[in-house]
DNA sequence: CAGCCTATTCTAAACGTTTCGAAGGTGTCA
DNA sequence: TGACACCTTCGAAACGTTTAGAATAGGCTG
């Protein structure tokens, strides 16, 4: 900039006006000064700038795994738009590694991004302090957080997983294995809040063990299914509380020698493009996966702009249950013991 | 910084001594700075610093499409590997669209990262040119750039797909249909020529009618599919050069009242996690994305250390052809005209 | 023509670090 | 005791911007 201001005999802070265009300038002063930046080539240094301002035009990005198609879809969208409004992301992920999160925001706060977003991966103490220290605006998603209020969108967890249990229950299903997402999340929470309660609306008893924690992912999954399955009263349906998992519970039933519907009604949380091309067909909970990205990042935007209400803003979508071919009436399932 | 030196009575000179352990400091200033530095909360800004020493610990990375599994998986290991060496990622995509490419990457060199990790959509000129005016440590992933000479990792291609069109060929198919991605990309021409050495090493005519171009995506590659196998002489088999488009591919048989494999055979690049559990598995090309993320972040890392030699590295991995149940020998494929 | 107002331009401080070279203190040796 | 070296600490400049306020020039008014 100095050297666009001595090529063009005039101070820095008249070649600051006319980038910015924050200060009245002469049409002969202005177009010398832009001649000057095009023959130099000046750009702008925008970590001057930030040191300046203290802002950034960044904003950091958190979701528990990126490997995540929900996760994925959500993230293009929230880049998508913050791109067009001129900002900058910078991405982190933590592969659901409560430690790991710690580090990865202290990294992006260090960074000195003007906001965050964050899909936290555990109801973590630290996380909470840190956040709060940060004093940054904020919007969770899909997730939340005990005693951090700020921005949010989330799901209407609680009543999909409900919902999609009183289907599998018409089916005349009794025993419905639910295979949870880790408990540290409110997710996790909320779908297996969903679960008990359309089994006490059928007034039928709850049963601990057909309760298995797969902390959203497959390995884990798989596991908890493999329990499920060889235990002395298997259950006839069997209800995966994400995408990732669905895929390991269909791996078991694959490996003990069971098919799907025929043995075993399967639905899950979270839809795939592919679901209904290839078989079985799964009955799946769709999220609105635009609409989340889409009001996520406008409700930092509005923040960061200023434009938003003192208090938080807490948006909840509703789920859209996606009736395929994976679940059938009980009466066709010969092998089942519900 | 200012503050912590006041509290603990020495110069600032003294404190970035004590924190970035640059110069000796006497036990007892030490501690006191130390002391001086927990009371205040003190946290050193990563702006002012960089504007100082030129460096971000940032770097740039930009893939085509990020709701893209291959992609996805990328880009979790690079961001892993890069944030256990202190690195940040900031992340861009721009589905495909050669336009928001040049704009995503001005973007990222506007914040002066110090690196740039790259997926590019296609072999756009002004691409090239900001990325040779940038002068910062390139890495090419999966696709290359004509004329530009940087670090690189990619896939051997041409021998994965002639391999697979091999495979089909072994079990009898002679019209293979190939859906192809965007030509613009280094991926896009060395898959489609794989395919047709494969074809001329069998003595088989090349037709162009064959081949239709599905840009990488699901909805071009279901449009292509429609034609292919309403045309007058419908292949028997089908490969296709991306995962996004054999769901495309699939769509359009389903649509088209035909069952793979039954009636058309179909093989995909790119592998995915649940390609053995539903139906029909598909037979694939795996990438060893793993490794394609390590090296690429080995390979940036190295740069910025200044530890690679002068000239550019080019890693070249191989695929794996994952052979399941979606080919099948044209002679148990009743309607084929092959 | 002095005085004043306006429009434009400039000077200089500030943002929070890092680092070079200087300064001060202590110890050793001739 | 003076010369010298070494170790620790400090002052101040620099990185590249933005911006408040001062300065300058020109025009207008009385």
């Amino acid at each position: 900039m100095l050297d666009v201001a001595k090529a063009a005999n005039v101070s820095v802070a008249t070649v600051s006006a006319v980038i910015n265009g924050s200060a009245p300038v002469s049409p002969e002063l202005r177009s010398r000064i832009e001649e000057a930046i095009q023959v130099i080539g000046y750009k702008r240094n925008a970590i001057a700038r930030s040191l300046k301002l203290g802002t950034t035009r960044t904003v950091g990005l958190m979701v528990a795994d990126i490997t995540n198609p929900f996760f994925t879809d959500v993230v293009a969208v929230i880049q998508d738009v913050l791109h067009r409004a001129g900002y900058a992301v910078m991405l982190c992920c933590n592969d659901e590694d409560v430690e790991m999160q710690d580090e990865q925001i202290e990294l992006l706060i260090d960074r000195s991004v003007d906001g965050l977003i964050i899909a936290p991966a555990g109801d973590d103490e630290t996380l909470k302090r840190i956040i709060a220290g940060a004093n940054l605006p904020t919007v969770l998603i899909d997730r939340l957080l005990d005693g951090i209020d700020t921005d949010a969108v989330v799901l209407d967890n609680r009543r999909a997983v409900h919902d999609a249990t009183l289907y599998m229950l018409g089916l005349g299903h009794r025993r419905i294995g639910y295979i949870s997402g880790s408990l540290e999340t409110s997710t996790g929470r909320e779908r297996l809040a969903g679960y008990k309660a359309a089994l006490e609306a059928a007034k039928l008893p709850h049963e601990d063990d057909l309760v298995r924690i797969g902390n959203f992912r497959e390995k884990d999954a798989y596991k908890a299914t493999m329990q499920l399955l060889t235990s002395t009263e298997r259950p006839s349906a069997i209800f995966s509380a994400n995408n990732l998992m669905v895929i390991g519970v269909m791996k078991a039933i694959r490996d003990i020698g069971l098919k799907c519907p025929e043995d075993v009604s399967v639905a899950s949380f979270d839809d795939f493009p592919w679901a209904d091309v290839f078989q079985p067909h799964l009955t799946t909970i769709a999220q609105p996966v635009q609409a989340i990205g889409e009001q996520a990042a406008q409700l930092i935007l509005d923040r960061l702009s200023g434009k938003s209400p003192a208090a938080p803003r807490r948006l909840v979508l509703q789920g859209r249950l996606m009736i395929r071919e994976s679940c059938r009436p009980v009466s066709l399932t010969p092998r089942a013991i519900a």
